[in-house]
DNA sequence: AACTATTTATAAGA
DNA sequence: TTCTTATAAATAGTT
């Protein structure tokens, strides 16, 4: 429109296309932008270019998917409304039932027991009793499993602190038989193969390690006394 | 941009404005074509006036609803997925909330007891007692409203029934008594009057309608726990 | 990206 | 709304 018409048909040349594009898209943004003030209206401008560039307009007032949404409203369409108004009832069910399930709670803590029926209350309580019932029962035998275990445990401590003190007693009555065998060199790395059971005793006496029988750590003791 | 240049302000004339936007509406759809045409561009024009009207520009080559879904991929599907997903996530969340809650109440049942120590178990027995104790003191106390509401009945049944059998015993004492009164139809009407509550009375003796006392819903517990 | 001759758009009036 | 037209704005081709 300057420098000579043009008819309004595909530019061959690339690049010239490619400038005209620029040109002419600065020029509609402008164009829309100018419409937005003078005249209080919203626009909403797409566009692809031939190559697969995307450019938007958009009014300042508003965003692209409001108009969007406004377009489908006015023209009734459902482009992704139906994926949506889904998910929402969903939504809404789900909190429905929600409500429902901490009325129920509610109403198995003793509250909330107003809408009830005598039937309903009556239910209620004998399903809480046997309830209750099972709860009890299934804490009972937690608990009596613990004792068990703990029962079994304290057998086990006792059976070792019992060997300790017969392996004590060993000692006191003789506490020389070592030097009998005056200068062997074995006997006393036999002595010395033996010690740590005796240092482990004389370090701990007070200290039946109980912690140890459990299996783990100190494998020193635990296997050699049974 | 003729016959004097013009500030781009709102345009304060309202029938100015409407005509401008008209005009303008036009030279953007004709500029919008040609960009088309010239550039071998996709355009989608979307625009709403400041009274609502939608008016819509799209390039021959194509569909507003694959434009805007060409836009959606473009910008990684990002403008109703913040939406999307924040109600996604919402979802999730509910689902997870509701999961825990059907566990509580399963809990309460007695079952899914496993994971509870005895700790946990005897809180949950003493919290059960202590709520079957509210339900069933509700109980009662709904059922003894009953109770009294329906002695009030009966003796207020009792007294009809009495007052019948004087009316019956006056009758019989004077069988012709209704002679006397001639034609006099009230005393006849006045019988036929409180006639029904005696039926009534006579026909559910063995119904102390109990259910009917809760008034309300079945709104409880069972539906939703399946 | 800048320039500019020319075309096109359009404001105001009818 | 549409037409007219003087004038502002856009822009094709050039640098």
């Amino acid at each position: 429109m300057a420098r000579g018409k043009i008819q309004i048909k595909l530019i061959e040349n690339s690049t010239n296309r490619q400038v005209t594009y620029s040109k002419r898209r600065n020029g509609l943004f402008k164009k829309a932008n100018e419409l937005t003030v003078l005249c209080d209206a919203r626009v909403s401008i797409i566009m692809f270019s031939s190559t697969g560039k995307l450019h938007e307009f958009i009014s300042p007032s508003t965003s692209t998917k409001q108009i969007i949404d406004q377009y489908q409203r006015t023209l009734g369409i459902d482009i992704w409304n139906t994926h949506f108004e889904k998910m929402q009832e969903q939504l809404k069910h789900l909190k429905e039932v929600n409500r429902n399930l901490r009325k129920q709670i509610r109403q198995r803590m003793g509250d909330c027991l107003n809408d009830l029926s005598i039937k309903d209350l009556r239910g209620l309580e004998q399903e809480m009793e046997s309830s209750a019932k099972l709860v009890r029962e299934r804490k009972y035998r937690v608990f009596s499993n613990q004792i068990e275990t703990f029962r079994k445990k304290m057998r086990n401590e006792e059976g070792i602190h019992k060997n300790l003190l017969h392996e004590l007693d060993a000692i006191k009555e003789d506490p020389y038989g070592l030097v009998d065998n005056g200068g062997d060199y074995d006997t006393l790395i036999g002595y010395q193969n033996r010690g740590p059971r005796v240092f482990a005793l004389s370090l701990q006496p007070n200290h039946p390690n109980l912690h140890s029988a459990g299996g783990g750590s100190d494998l020193t003791t635990y296997p050699l006394l049974h």
